[in-house]
RNA sequence: GGCCCCUUCGUCUAGCGGUCCAGGACUCCGGGUUCUCAGUCCGGCAAUCGCGGGUUCGAAUCCCGCAGGGGUCACCA
């Protein structure tokens, strides 16, 4: 075990999103590179805002994407709790050390009068600092009034892991509250005692810390601690490539794409390729590859966009890579209804002709569905396609009674059916894209389908010879 | 408005002073794979590296301005 110790602190007020999901990732993969650990904390101090059984999907999701954590709100550890509003004493204590120091004091004013204070920054185009307000005899903490930091401000410059070095001046610190007058702790505050107490080494979070972190800088000094390593990540962006990516703009909780049948690693490999790649052209890593190519000085320091083709793409590139086995358990769960009786052995064969073309897994059934069910004869198959349209009824009528004959002496193993198939299209003297045609639509009534060697012998002797009867018949 | 961050093909990106009139991948377009869809293989379109100045023999790469985009300025995280 190394001293890396990573954490992931989401809020439980909602799903988690490719952009959430990245943060976590990253601190993942450090730990587990570092040799380190992964711990799952719960800032749940918004109970306003808080989401009932969001905690729990919060889990399920990080678990079925794979991203286990070490300590946590469900399995305890070393730190624990993990769950903020379990560490309301925590917070208190270290509160009254800064008060006992004399660098936090109580806020005096209604929120109404702060909002005054607010607007008339505003209107001055100025930012606000509640530290130009700040009372000079505020009143003794009676735990009813917020608690604020009292700043010292002045300039800092620090080394983030991702962003390089930065610096601020020192109008950009102010005394931000501290506890809140339901006595919960800010974020601001809780996740530095936190981060302290469970000593986390590395803060992986969003850009949308950056401007704050000159303050956690200052109350880190105030309470005498290091900080630890900070590395800020750009923000994924939306697909109109503007905003960041958020659920108010309909991004996708990740369990959905679990659920549509993305694979976990081909999921992660693609989050990770936003904003990170690790200098070379390759552009599907397995999970060991990307635990031990990581690196947070390959991250990029601009956003990304999400773009669900290359999703979908890479999705695609992964189930490619599985084995036949593999891919068969994953796929349970989203055969055809259809598909229920039949055979393990049968359905594997099925799959194993559709490989190479499944995106996701709920595109099983439509591209499957054939191979379990009899589909009534759609004449418009034939109707639209552009060669057999051309021909006359007795003339398809006659081919296909011709292709019946012939079949009908095969034993529908894949090197026979292609043989026959082969001496087909000389006998009849068709091209392959009138006579292939006229087989793969009698005998599967589906716009598309596998090769036709291939889909009559998984389909086998008995139920194509039916099908292509059926097919005479309509005719 | 103040402060901060970002800026290479439509998109994800490689690039860290010369090997780049910029490479890969997705998408798209053509062709092969004796039918379809997909996959796969081959080929193609596509960024004068946001703009303008410098530094240098030489800049996508260093410096300075500018512009555009984003973030932040909560008793939300």
């Amino acid at each position: 075990m190394s001293n890396v110790r990573t954490r992931f602190a989401p809020s439980p007020t909602g799903y988690l999103h490719v952009g959430g999901i990245r943060t976590a990732l990253f601190a993942w993969l450090l730990a587990r590179q570092q040799n380190g650990s992964f711990i799952l904390r719960l800032e749940d101090t918004d109970k306003a805002r808080e989401v009932a059984g969001s905690d729990a999907h919060l889990m399920k999701s990080l678990r079925a994407l794979g991203l286990t954590y070490d300590e946590g709100p469900d399995i305890g550890g070393p730190y624990g709790p993990y769950r903020q509003s379990e560490r309301l004493a925590t917070y208190q204590e270290w509160a009254r050390r800064l008060v006992e120091s004399g660098r936090a004091y109580a806020d005096p004013y209604t929120p109404d009068e702060v909002q005054e204070f607010r607007r008339q920054a505003q209107h001055e185009h100025q930012p606000f600092l509640y530290r130009n307000h700040r009372p000079t005899q505020p009143p003794a903490w009676d735990g009813t009034q917020p608690l604020r930091f009292k700043a010292d401000p002045k300039p800092y410059a620090w080394h983030d892991a991702v962003m390089g070095d930065l610096h601020t001046g020192p109008e950009v610190i102010d005394d931000f509250v501290l506890i809140k007058s339901d006595g919960y702790p800010t974020y601001n505050f809780a996740h530095i005692v936190d981060d302290a107490e469970m000593q986390i080494s590395h803060i992986i979070r969003g850009q949308e810390f950056l401007a704050s972190t000159p303050n956690y800088l200052n109350l880190y000094e105030a309470l005498d601690l290091i900080p630890p390593i900070m590395a800020t990540m750009p923000h994924i962006l939306g697909p109109d490539g503007k905003k960041k990516l958020s659920k108010r703009d309909g991004a996708k909780d990740v369990l959905d794409y679990i659920r549509e049948g993305y694979l976990p690693e081909a999921m992660v490999n693609f989050i990770a390729s936003l904003g990170w790649n690790d200098g070379t052209e390759q552009e599907l890593f397995t999970i060991d590859e990307l635990i031990q190519k990581f690196s947070l000085d390959h991250v990029q320091r601009s956003g990304a966009r999400f773009d669900e083709q290359r999703l979908q793409w890479m999705n695609g590139a992964h189930i490619r890579t599985l084995s036949l086995d593999e891919l068969y358990n994953r796929a349970q769960g989203y055969w055809p209804d259809e598909a229920g009786e039949y055979a393990d052995a049968y359905k594997q064969r099925v799959l194993g002709l559709v490989q190479e073309r499944l995106k996701y897994f709920a595109e099983l059934p439509e591209l499957t569905r054939f191979f379990f069910v009899d589909l009534p004869v759609n004449p418009e198959l034939i109707a639209s396609h552009k060669q057999l349209k051309k021909l006359d009824t007795s003339t398809l009528h006659q081919l296909l009674q011709t292709v019946r004959d012939v079949l009908n002496e095969s034993n529908f193993t894949v090197p026979d059916l292609t043989e026959r198939l082969n001496t087909l299209l000389t006998t009849t003297d068709q091209k392959p894209a009138v006579l292939f045609s006229l087989i793969r639509i009698a005998t599967t009534q589906a716009p598309a389908s596998p090769g036709l060697a291939d889909s009559l012998a998984v389909l086998g002797k008995e139920r194509s010879l039916q099908r292509i009867d059926n097919q005479l018949c309509a005719l």
